[in-house]
DNA sequence: ACCAACGAAATTGTTGACAATCTTGACGAC
DNA sequence: GTCGTCAAGATTGTCAACAATTTCGTTGGT
């Protein structure tokens, strides 16, 4: 009955879900950096009591996504370059020891299910969908997660991605980037299959690293 | 003004305030895993308001350091060994590449600096002062952190240091540990001022997985 | 046309009272 | 003695009203 898809929710939904609404309505780009985030706007659109409302600006609070301040209540905190240059740094790190694990950890039904995304990938660049791969792409890397074990790791992954969900996105437009993002995928995932722990590790940093590099292009353009 | 210490807060200190002071008595282990946060004694010993309290609570059930249960309110969550594991994971991932980040960062003071907290650690080492090592230990770290110059790896590490701060301090009152340990830092050390930035990587990885080895056995003996 | 002072409206912060639920201890049946 | 039942107390959840502050439009002067 959750539906954080952007409409409203059910009757009565705690601090949790309505936080959950609030930072998927971030990640999509409904509500932009600076925008302020009105208690009664929520409260009418989720449904919400306003002591609901207020946890759940609290929880996004702890999380970095929004700042609060006395009397001028919560809004959506932005992300310099810089902070988006230190969420990459941090990105690599983690997502390559993630590889890195899942390569000796992960069960072969694991395996064998990131090749089929990886199929599906490539079906996506040459068929230009892009939207289609941006999904793809996320579940590739929960999979990648999901088989390393590493439930903390997924926590602040997860955590990290929100501010930069969006550009992400915008970069999949780019068919160029389409296309190195998939090559770095088949060399992490030749290494994976080859339970070669350390090349998967190293490849996993060289994509996000690169991934970094289209972003902040993107980023400056916008900014301009 | 603020003291974090253990002792109360100003007059109406803020819900940050409030959530830092019960964070660092989480730290310390004066509150300990599954104990239950009764709003009221809060609220007595910190001089805050109700509201107050409840908003820290839901910003450390954010952080993941308590849970909250409906009609029970929240209590310190306790991690298992493999949340343990989990995390040691994440910081070698972090602390690795902060090492590897402050090798080619850093400025020459920071440099220095960190030489100068090695050669007080060495001395705690002969003298057997735990407690004096334990808190040069954790600002040597930060030391690292901020040469490094990413706060955004700086804060999860703050993070992740939480649920693990008081078997640390333990383990430093075996002779041993602190011998090696500080063996650790002085390849680390090396690493860094001749600025090479893979070997630091490699060293504090080797490093964070040795400290995991040491809390994983005192562990085991806390849970017989 | 521009600007400062003012005040109403909007918004957030705070408080207290009350409702819902859990916890504890006493009591009695077996 | 052990177990379940029940009630009183403790604790958390919710709500509505009010206070404090910011925001924004208006007015008057130059």
């Amino acid at each position: 009955m959750i539906q954080f898809a952007g409409g409203p929710i059910g009757p009565a939904p705690t601090s949790h879900e309505i936080a959950g609404w609030i930072r998927e309505r971030i990640r999509r780009g409904q509500f932009v950096p600076e925008q302020r985030l009105i208690e009664v706007d929520i409260i009418r659109a989720t449904g919400g009591s306003r002591v609901r409302v207020r946890e759940a600006l609290q929880r996004l609070a702890a999380e970095g996504l929004v700042t609060i301040e006395q009397f001028r209540g919560a809004s959506v905190r932005s992300a310099s370059l810089e902070e988006l240059r230190h969420i990459y740094r941090a990105r690599a790190a983690l997502e390559g020891i993630t590889a890195a694990d899942f390569a000796v950890m992960a069960s072969d039904a694991q395996r064998a299910r990131l090749q089929e995304i990886q199929d599906e990938l490539e079906r996506c660049v040459t068929e230009r969908s892009p939207e289609r791969f941006g999904r793809l792409n996320a579940e590739w890397h929960e999979l990648l997660v999901e088989g390393s074990g590493n439930t903390t790791i997924g926590e602040l992954l997860q955590r990290l991605s929100v501010p930069i969900h969006r550009l992400l996105f915008e970069s999949f437009y780019d068919a160029d980037r389409l296309r190195t993002a998939n090559e770095d995928h088949r060399r992490i995932l030749a290494a994976i299959l080859a339970r070669d722990a350390n090349a998967a590790e190293a490849a996993m940093r060289a994509h996000v690293e690169a991934g970094f590099r289209t972003l902040s292009a993107i980023e400056r353009e916008y900014r301009v």
